[in-house]
DNA sequence: TAAACTTGGTTTATTTTATAAACTAGTTTA
DNA sequence: TAAACTAGTTTATAAAATAAACCAAGTTTA
């Protein structure tokens, strides 16, 4: 009846930080940031996970001389998400 | 613009154990054991969360001569159930 | 130009949460 | 009457989230 939710995605920043990707596609760390409320602490730790899982690639450059780190959704995340909104369905009796 | 989850259903268990309650009104620790398919451990420990949270009415009584644990959801668990809903659209763009 | 502050993070420690294991109390069955 | 089962609770452990501390480089200000 009820389907496992996928543990990666059932986390309030993670899935904040998919939720974004999903829609832009790419973001920079700092855009996140600022849309989460995240401390760079936790939303540091978070995008190590979501990379580590395929779900997002993450890019590291220099912005004039400021480092800068962008974060790109892969199709694989893509696919997790979608599969995690179907699943919550369940749950929410959408 | 995303808005804060309610940490207390924003758990697989008690999301679960409330969305089987808001739509039967109450059930048995057992069958909610079941549906879920959750360790009565982990059952019991999420159950007692709820009640002290108001959300349900925990009822003890004997069913012949075995102990029966009937749960209840109540208004209060009904509305926080109803907005937690609407807070997780904003992350599914539902 | 040096001290203080900002940016953009990472790493580590702490707290919280979820889960599992062990236990209680009693019942049914062989 | 002993073994196995029901219906849970309590306690211990594992995992996860979060916060705090730190770092490196750049920028502003006295």
């Amino acid at each position: 009846m009820l389907k496992k939710l996928n543990p990666l995605l059932h986390s309030e920043l993670r899935l904040a930080i998919m939720s974004l990707l999903v829609s832009m596609q790419k973001a920079e760390f700092t855009l996140i940031k600022e849309k989460t409320e995240a401390t760079a602490g936790n939303l540091s730790v978070q995008i190590t996970k979501l990379e580590e899982a395929g779900y997002i690639k993450v890019e590291k450059s220099f912005k004039g001389k400021m480092p800068q780190t962008t974060c790109i959704i892969n199709k694989k995340g893509i696919d997790a998400f979608e599969q995690y909104v179907e699943d919550l369905k369940g749950y929410l009796k959408l």
